[in-house]
DNA sequence: CTGTTAGCGCTTTCAA
DNA sequence: TTGAAAGCGCTAACAG
């Protein structure tokens, strides 16, 4: 955008023959216009090919017209999701989307926000978990709060301890221990954890919420229970085939995301070992596709569009007085095919 | 953003007790300050938690740090996978990027080259393919014309006849006819195509390959053998429902994306219809799942990320001379096991 | 109802 | 080097 001379409201004013003032009220409506001149304003900048400058709109006072979303990944469908949900709210408004992806770098994440307070977004959306890191947190702290004095409105999805913005609350922890104790139920007594990074709050909590289940039902999970990979596909591909390589006996692997789970089923089976016929693998999110793989995923559903919709909303009509509110939503358990009852270990 | 007293340039300078100009240029790096005035200026800012406000930067004539992109569906995996591309090259330029979705809505895609040329956005990249419709491409044409001739750069993925813009041209046609032709070399002679909307130019390129294919080999497609459905997984479960319906007898069902297969297969499994053993299934894309789908999905790779790469390259480095250019991308057809040799038909 | 005018916060000549 | 001042394009008082 070097160049290049711009249609501007001046033009417009000046071919329609009428004042600035007149041709922004005919142009935005705000009051009312006698109609010929309208009209006029109207063809003039139609014919220009006018289009206002956001910029000097967002500089001159006007309200502004934009929201930021900073996911880690836009690939994955987890965020996809939610940020589907965030974009069907901000759309339903009028809003327009910046959106930011970080790639779970603590970093970036910070620098988004700083990006996105520049832009003077009227909103942010942070969807990605919060890390569980001090100095991290109080650095987002440090970036958020004056932003927030300056009138902006900030929501999270998922955990942010000490961030005090408005909260959307999937029930991780809750759907993972009604998860484990589900396997339990159904037979299995000895578990592998295929996770993503430990210091997301995320899977942080859903693990805790796996070792909950479990302990209630007499079942601990030792550290060499666990599988640690990156969240994605090849994370959960990796993370597998480190449990396959130790020799792990379980019976019932449970994952901390459908896109791991999905790596870690292909891992087994190119080693073999057939779902749920050996093991049995349950995921959690609840992601479109996993109810179309053979077998259909056991998993945590997660209502992902609405955790984004929440989430604008919350952020939409918050009020200065009343910060730190939270949504919880609950997580629940669908049982489909890629588990079952274990059965005795056959002969090799 | 109503209220909220936001600190500027001009605090900062008073803090450090500097005038704005030299704090402007403290804080830029433009011009040589003096080290302790600009230590000065830099603490102070950092004191005050000051954020620039990008809208004066770019009202004031900074270059802009903003590029547009344009999708349909966030969710659908295929335009994820070209996004990340985008930001991927945006990150590494520094630039922010504004994602809009149009839900397919041509109305929408207009409304949203609009928005980001008011954000005057220095590149805006479309994703979505053109809609076979004139009055849409001179609509579009009028929205872009005066963007580039304020110096705004664009470029589109896939085919966009009469817009003059750089694009990005996966071989969607040819990957297409080579499927086809891979599919009656593997036997195959009775064929439905499963499609979406026929007016999207990246559909009808897609069908038309599949036609060329068939026809060189032979056989030829009458309109019973096509089913169309929203372009998304439940599109393609309808169309693949009202194939079966049909009762249509074809031994290979070609589809016109992965994210249809998908829901294709899921619908020909409900109807007791195994894949590939009753039917051969192709997909369209290669999204990142579909090798681990059980069957892994035949189908013809596109390399979606790089579509998004060189999308974002073309538009950056853009000179006003070289317009129009275009960059070709070679499709792949990937055989894996969702398509076999057909079996002579079983007695049922 | 319409026009005049004062900024919004920043960059950038132009002088000093 | 630094500072003063002129805008960038628009909106919103404030007068007419």
């Amino acid at each position: 955008m070097s160049d290049g001379p711009h249609v501007t409201l001046e033009d417009v004013a000046r071919s329609a023959e009428v004042s600035l003032a007149t041709a922004s009220r005919a142009l935005n409506g705000t009051t009312r216009v006698r109609d010929d001149l309208r009209e006029r304003v109207l063809a003039a900048a139609a014919r220009l090919a006018y289009t206002p400058n956001a910029h000097a709109q967002a500089l001159a006072g006007a309200s502004r017209r934009t929201v930021g979303v900073v996911c880690h990944d836009i690939s994955d469908p987890y965020f996809a999701g939610i940020i589907r949900g965030v974009m069907r709210v901000a759309d339903r408004n009028g809003l327009v989307v910046m959106l930011a992806a970080t790639f779970a770098d603590p970093d970036k994440e910070l620098a988004c926000v700083s990006a996105l307070r520049a832009q003077r977004a009227s909103a942010i959306v942070l969807t990605g978990s919060a890390f569980e890191d001090r100095s991290w947190e109080r650095a987002m702290a440090a970036e958020l709060e004056p932003y927030r004095r300056g009138g902006g409105r900030v929501a999270v999805v998922t955990r942010h301890r000490s961030l005090r913005a408005d909260t959307v609350a999937p029930d991780n922890r809750g759907g993972a221990r009604a998860m484990a104790e589900a396997m339990h139920r159904l037979g299995h007594r000895r578990f592998a954890v295929v996770t993503g990074p430990g210091d997301l709050t995320t899977v942080a909590d859903r693990v805790t919420g796996f070792r909950e289940g479990l302990a209630g039902a007499g079942v601990e999970l030792s550290e060499r229970d666990f599988f640690a990979g990156s969240s994605d596909r090849d994370g959960g591909y990796a993370a597998a085939n480190a449990l396959i390589e130790a020799k792990h006996r379980a019976t019932c692997v449970l994952t901390t995301s459908d896109v791991m789970a999905l790596g870690a089923i292909t891992a087994l089976r190119e080693a073999g070992r057939t779902v749920p016929d050996d093991v049995s693998v349950t995921g959690f999110d609840d992601i479109p596709l996993v109810r179309d793989l053979a077998p259909p995923l056991t998993t945590v559903a997660l209502p992902l569009e609405r955790l984004g919709e929440e989430a604008m909303q919350l952020a939409l009509d918050g009020t200065t007085s009343a910060r730190g509110r939270t949504r919880r939503l609950s997580a629940e358990v669908l049982l489909r095919d890629s588990t079952v009852k274990p059965r005795r270990r056959r002969r090799r």
